[in-house]
This record gives C-alpha cells, structure tokens and sequence, in this order.
DNA sequence: GAGGATTTATTACGCGCGTAATTTTTCTAG
DNA sequence: CTAGAAAAATTACGCGCGTAATAAATCCTC
C-alpha cells in the first residue's frame, strides 16, 4: 500500500489528532498546508480507495480513522531509504550525518545515552 | 535538480565505475535492473536535460559523465526523510531502529565506536 | 561517397500524482 | 415532503515517471 508525500499529510493529522470527520480533517490539514480543501477531499478518498483509511458513519456523519499504524509507515519509508542509500546499515548513515556536520555535541550526548540504554536494556 | 529512483540507478553506475560510454552504462546498469537498453537510453537522456550528467565526445563517442556528487544526492535523499519523519532529528531515528529491533550487538557496537571518535575529534 | 550498421536523439504511451471542480447524495429546516 | 445546504463521490487535467519504440545522425567498409 503506497503512500504518497501529498497524502502523507493527511495520515498525519490523523495520527496526531485522532480520528476525525472531514471537516476537522480539513482544517486541520489546511492549517499546514497551502491547499484548496477540494485537494484534500481527494486525497482523503484515495487513501479510503488504498485502504490505508476507513470511514465510519457515526451520527448520521463520516468519521475517518486511519488503518495503518504511523510505525508502519516510518518503518517502511526509513528502511527503503536505508537499503537505496547506505545498503541497508544504519551506521554509515550516522556516519554521513556526522560527516555533514549536521551532529552538534548536543546530538552526540543523546546518541550517546541512547547508546547506553541499548547495551543496558 | 530531481533525480528520480530509475535515474538513480543509472548513477549509481557511474558513481561506482567512473565515466564511460553508452554501451559500457547500458551493460552496467543492466546487469543489475531487468529493463530494456531503450529504457536506460532514456534514463540517460533525462540526466542529460536535468543536467545531472554530461556527455564529452572522446573519439568519436560519447562518455557520460556525472556532475553531481554521490554524496549530495545521498544528503537531500536522506534530510528529506529525516525531516518528513523525524522533526529533523537523528536520534528519534535510530531510536525508531532500535524499536524495531533492526539492531544487533554488533550494530550497537559500531554506533558506540562511532560516537567515540566523534567526541574526541 | 553510398549503404548498411551503430550510436544518439526524438517521440510515444499509460499510469499515478498533485491539484482541483463538478456532480450526486444526504441531511436539515420549514 | 420539499428545497436549499452541506457532505461525499466522481470526474478532470497536466505533468513527470517508468517503460520503450522509432527516427535521425554518425561512422565504418567497400
């Protein structure tokens, strides 16, 4: 089931916010997005359409409830990036970001405690 | 400048061998990708639009050769998915690994090494 | 230098995506 | 129950992508 970035952003507010009826899925996606919301009608009704989102009616009214869990979803984005990109191992892509300068010493420290958790737990 | 995920893989020919000619390109990437040679011929030529790849005519046919460094093109792949997923954040990242037990001992290990030398150089 | 072979460039085509407008259905007020 | 309003579903449309075939240009060989 292919997620596309557009209708990442609905899984999103749903997600964050619970499950909703269109309207509050509306809004909340036009706060954050410069859209019409006829574009996010639409995106609402291929996620339905893919099965990533069910509609349930609750009082005569549409609630959508998202039927893939946000891990998931993280899971199968990271991973794909993981295998294209640093052949599936995680340590060389540390090790680019490091490389990049984008590791402050505050960023060092949590990976450190991170890194203590794991080998403790 | 995008690079799509089919263009990818033409440069991931050229960034692991070096610059060479259209049949050598097509053999390589062939090798690895179950097309037909048009379909790297294209792929080629999109590149040569974007202005990803250029091409030196050096007797009489044409090298191709890339303009844009692995490296960049692995940092806006993998910011970007840091950023849509992780707030920007490396560690929820290999936090997010961690949770899903994608990390053996030998992982963590490495993880460890790696922020050693980063604290002290 | 003409014709076939090979290399390079142009064109094709269906599909999904980003973006939305329009139509149909359902609800609510009178 | 009907008419207007609101919600939901359907249709639209251009563009890039994945996949490739065809046309044009260039190069050898005779």
């Amino acid at each position: 089931m292919q997620i596309t970035s557009a209708e990442s952003l609905i899984m999103d507010a749903l997600w964050d916010e619970g499950p909703m009826g269109s309207e509050d899925l509306v809004a909340h996606v036009l706060a954050r997005q410069p859209w019409g919301a006829a574009t996010v009608k639409t995106l609402i009704n291929r996620l339905l359409k893919k099965g990533a989102v069910e509609s349930r009616r609750a009082n005569a009214r549409l609630t959508y409830h998202p039927l893939i869990a946000r891990s998931d979803y993280v899971e199968a984005e990271s991973q794909g990036l993981l295998d294209r990109l640093f052949g599936g191992q995680l340590t060389p892509m540390v090790t680019h970001f490091a490389e990049r300068q984008k590791l402050n010493n505050e960023d060092i420290a949590k990976l450190r405690a991170l890194i203590d958790r794991l080998e403790d737990g």
